[in-house]
RNA sequence: GCCCUCAUAGCACAGCGGUAGUGCAGCAGUUUUGUAAACUGAAGGUCGGGAGUUCAAAUCUCUCUGGGGGCACCA
């Protein structure tokens, strides 16, 4: 028999007969180690004990103490047994597929009756069972054509295309869980007693498109979460729990930011206190775009027809637009507009107005531009997707030679925007040609290397998404990191010769020929409203200092101080300090909780002793103490802290 | 857009065939208070809109609108 040889992470080499299993491996080493092995690497691969090894490489026994397998089997394991179990207690329903997702897992069923939160629970007891039963694992591969015969003599028409689906030379391979049988690539657990019976739970049903595809069925999704121990399940739903306490939503409401209500679907109602940190956050960006060497200008929001059309948008993106018809007097026809649902079109408008020299470029236009774009009811999230927002948008016209010069100075202050904003980390992901495309290799070519090189040269890290970019262009992403590890995707910037080219912008150069400018679409935050969004979550709406809404709340303690309570707060003021007075008949501890609740960071209470000394007494969030300061001081500090990170 | 689900006072919720309740907020009074909820009182709702079933609907059915969880979408 032939042999093969093994090399083991501690650089040891084994000889064995090929078709050896990783079980029969674990065995030869201690009879222990055979008895906690769930499953081995090898090469890399993630690999079931029971399949034959028949060439050489490097591997692995993976015990429960090994994390990412360990997580891998059981969250598989478990998507299987809960199919098994809904199966033994609905016969009928038809199984699709179950894969390993997030912290857990997902199966989608075919079922004409829906699931209901009691299903969910019956099914959660049935898998207990199951489990505890210990059944054994085994697998099999099986030829195509029995696979097809089997499925289709069960009634399972959804493995039977399945099945279909999968490249011919690759082996169908079959497990069973007891009696139980499933068509998977594996691998899995020795058992299902491996699995750790209390340390999972059913968290939802959702609907979801058969291969993802809404012209496909729609089934029954089941999602599950699971976990190695009970503890780690017990801190995963504790961190669901604090995650749904910084929900903007909530916070939105308890702050009294904005709210939305049901004649304006998808749009902001926005309160003084959400207005305060919107505006905020737009002088600050204004400030950082022109001293980026920005010019603003503001484009209408309503436009003919005709300009949608030769942009493209008419033809690519109207399903997206809101469409405005007017009865004009003296027309023959209805005049058909459509909202902005983008500002580049308008932008080329500006751009196209007197004739532009080389010596214009790079012109890099801004614009605070409210656009509207019908997103489908079921997009709609909060302040996270709406119908009706505003970009900090810019195009920058300039020349291929810019191209490399802009990007990266684009980065840098992308960089520079986010750290002041409190986000420290991000990512970039640069997406090249797609397969539709237009524009020559060349250009593409020349175009994608100007964009790594910019990125190389600011030294942030990268990856590429190969064929992800625009039809006529390469794109950057950048995806930030908020406090609790979410990403959310906010800057893009975009190379595009194609819209200056339908619009038929132009500048003339050293050699008095017309030429084509390029055009880079660009934005830091995206849309002011999600961004807005993603501060509250990220700060679970105690925000810095210069952004909140509400910064001090000066308290009487008595009523006798009033007078030194409104002369505080006017001092806050004039040095520009967002400043309240709270001389409501009510008990210092009440007003605390109250606008500690409310996520003012400082409260500066105000007592007899105070009037007397010309002192306040200090108490930012989340404190314990407070401290009693000059009032001079803490005029001079809270002005100091008022200021935005590009005025200090 | 699709599946499931929800909609009761400003907010958080209870009521689930006999015609609406609790807490907090708000209002009025008492209390002058030292760092996360003082006390008392009187108010406050066409139970999301429309239709149907019923002697009777917040409660059952249908439908529309909006929200939530997903899926699809996000040139």
């Amino acid at each position: 028999m032939a042999q093969i040889s093994l090399t083991f992470p501690d650089g040891n080499l084994r000889s064995y007969d090929a078709g050896v299993t990783a079980a029969d491996v674990a065995q030869s080493i201690a009879p222990s180690l055979a008895k906690k092995a769930i499953s081995a690497t090898l090469d890399g691969a993630h690999i079931d004990l029971a399949w034959p090894i028949e060439t050489d490489g490097a591997i692995a026994i993976n015990t429960m103490a090994d994390d990412a397998a360990a997580l891998e089997l059981i969250r598989h394991d478990l998507a299987h047994i809960m199919a098994r179990a809904v199966q033994e207690i609905w016969p009928d329903v038809k199984v699709t597929i179950g894969p390993v997702r997030d912290q857990g897992w997902f199966y989608d069923f075919d079922r004409a009756e829906p699931f209901t939160p009691e299903d969910l629970a019956v099914i959660e007891d049935r898998m207990r069972r199951i489990i505890n039963a210990r059944d054994p694992v085994k697998t099999e591969i099986w030829d195509r054509a029995r696979a097809i015969a089997h499925y289709e003599a069960k009634g399972e028409p959804f493995k039977v295309e399945l099945i279909n689906r999968i490249p011919g030379d690759e082996p169908l391979r079959m497990y069973w869980h007891g009696d139980w049988q499933d068509l998977c690539r594996g691998p899995h657990l020795q058992h299902t007693g491996q699995v750790p019976v209390d340390g999972f739970k059913l968290m939802n049903v959702a609907g979801a498109y058969w291969l993802g595809d809404s012209s496909r069925p729609m089934l029954q999704r089941i999602y599950g979460v699971a976990f190695r121990t009970k503890a780690d399940l017990n801190a995963h739903l504790i961190m669901l729990e604090q995650a749904a306490l910084r929900d903007h939503r909530k916070l939105g409401r308890e702050m009294d930011l904005f709210h939305f209500q049901e004649e304006a679907p998808g749009r902001v109602f926005w309160h003084p206190n959400g207005w305060r940190i919107y505006t905020q956050l737009q002088d600050y960006m204004r400030r950082r775009q022109y001293g980026d060497g920005y010019v603003e200008v503001n484009t209408p929001q309503v436009v003919d027809r005709k300009l949608w059309v030769a942009s493209g948008h008419w033809d690519n993106y109207q399903e997206n637009m809101f469409i405005v018809e007017v009865e004009e007097e003296h027309a023959q026809q209805k005049a058909i507009n459509a909202l902005k649902p983008m500002n580049c079109p308008c932008h080329v408008q500006v751009f196209n107005q007197g004739l532009k020299s080389y010596r214009d470029l790079p012109l890099r236009m801004a614009e605070f531009g409210a656009c509207n774009r019908y997103e489908p009811s079921g997009a709609l999230h909060g302040l996270m997707r709406v119908r009706g927002f505003t970009q900090d948008d810019a195009h920058i016209f300039c020349t291929e030679d810019q191209i490399e010069s802009e990007t990266a100075k684009f980065i840098t202050l992308l960089a520079s925007v986010y750290s002041d904003l409190g986000f420290d980390s991000f990512e970039i992901k640069l997406s090249t040609r797609p397969e539709k495309r237009v524009g020559s290799e060349e250009s593409w070519d020349y175009v994608e290397a100007a964009l790594e090189n910019a990125i190389k040269a600011t030294g942030y890290p990268y990856e590429i998404d190969p064929g992800e970019g625009a039809f006529y262009g390469p794109k950057l992403d950048f995806k930030l990191t908020d406090a609790i590890g979410r990403q959310w995707q906010c800057g893009t910037f975009q190379v595009d010769p194609n819209l200056p080219e339908r619009l038929d912008a132009n500048y003339i150069g050293a050699d008095s020929a017309k030429h084509r400018p390029f055009m880079l679409h660009r934005a830091i935050l995206g849309s002011f409203e999600r961004f807005i969004g993603i501060l509250i979550e990220n700060f679970a709406g105690k925000l810095p200092f210069w952004l909140a809404p509400r910064q001090v709340v000066v308290a009487s303690i008595i009523s006798d101080v009033d007078g030194f309570t409104l002369e505080v707060v006017e001092k806050l003021r004039a040095v520009g300090v967002r400043a309240e007075a709270d001389t409501r008949n009510e008990k210092i501890n009440y007003k605390v909780r109250e606008h500690s609740l409310g996520k003012v960071p400082v409260i500066l209470a105000i007592g007899a002793r105070e009037v007397e000394d010309q002192t306040v007494s200090l108490r930012r969030l989340g404190d314990k103490h407070s401290r009693t300061l000059p009032l001079a001081e803490v005029l001079q500090q809270l002005a100091d802290e008022a200021r935005a990170p590009d005025q200090r």
